[in-house]
DNA sequence: TCAATGGTTAAGCAATGACTTTACTATTGG
DNA sequence: CCAATAGTAAAGTCATTGCTTAACCATTGA
């Protein structure tokens, strides 16, 4: 049985590789070809082309091409998706230890069951 | 040449897979045992065993055994650490937005008579 | 027109990831 | 004491990832 990999996966997935961060670091300046995502990476192009495809596949980054240009730009839509559910996980986190009180603040180690 | 992974890359992998973020959701709502935390899962306790290790070596949770029982509690300061890269990367963003609006609002006021 | 630029595609390879099974150890309730 | 519980460790398998090189195509500036 194959897991079928939902956009979380897929964004998660790919801000875990730092070239791909630095990828989407760039575009957060503001847009850029291929070449000039390329040129602060240690890599062939063909290597960051492929690295390029992982964030276009997560969702991170929109890309267009004219000419013999290809433009990338970020997808903040999507970087909000992926903030989303960390923030939710930390409120939630957050709001447990509020209800929790001063008076179970020292028990609240044990497992609840 | 080996690339030996920052945090960032460790807890953005972590957060990759379905099951551990699964793991980190229930942890969000208080501790569990590592069979708490399996129960859910369709898959073997090693396995689970497996997936805490990487979710610990992340930061992104802390656990301690306790006669036979080891008890996993999420880390929100790490969880923060991830929320703040991809907030960092969207407000750049959109400050660039607004520097751009306000240049174009600029351009607007030129006399269209 | 034609060479340089910018990117694409495919094949191949070593390393890593996500499991499994099997065997094992330590704790604990009765 | 002893069986059930809770987890650990090691080894093996198979798929996926992150590159590489090489050949290739399309656009463009001179």
């Amino acid at each position: 049985m194959l897991h079928q990999p939902d956009q979380l996966d897929l964004m998660f997935q790919a801000l875990a590789d730092p070239g791909r961060r630095l990828m989407v670091e760039r575009l957060s300046k503001g847009p850029a070809s291929v070449s000039q995502l390329a040129e602060p990476l240690d890599m062939s192009l063909s290597a960051v082309v492929q690295h390029l495809q992982v964030l276009e596949a997560s969702g991170l980054v929109r890309t267009e091409k004219v000419g013999r240009v290809r433009t990338c730009t970020i997808e903040p839509k999507a970087l909000g998706q992926a903030e989303k559910w960390i923030t939710d996980r930390r409120t939630q986190w957050e709001r447990r230890l509020d209800r929790l009180g001063e008076y179970l603040a020292g028990q609240s180690d044990k497992p609840t069951r």
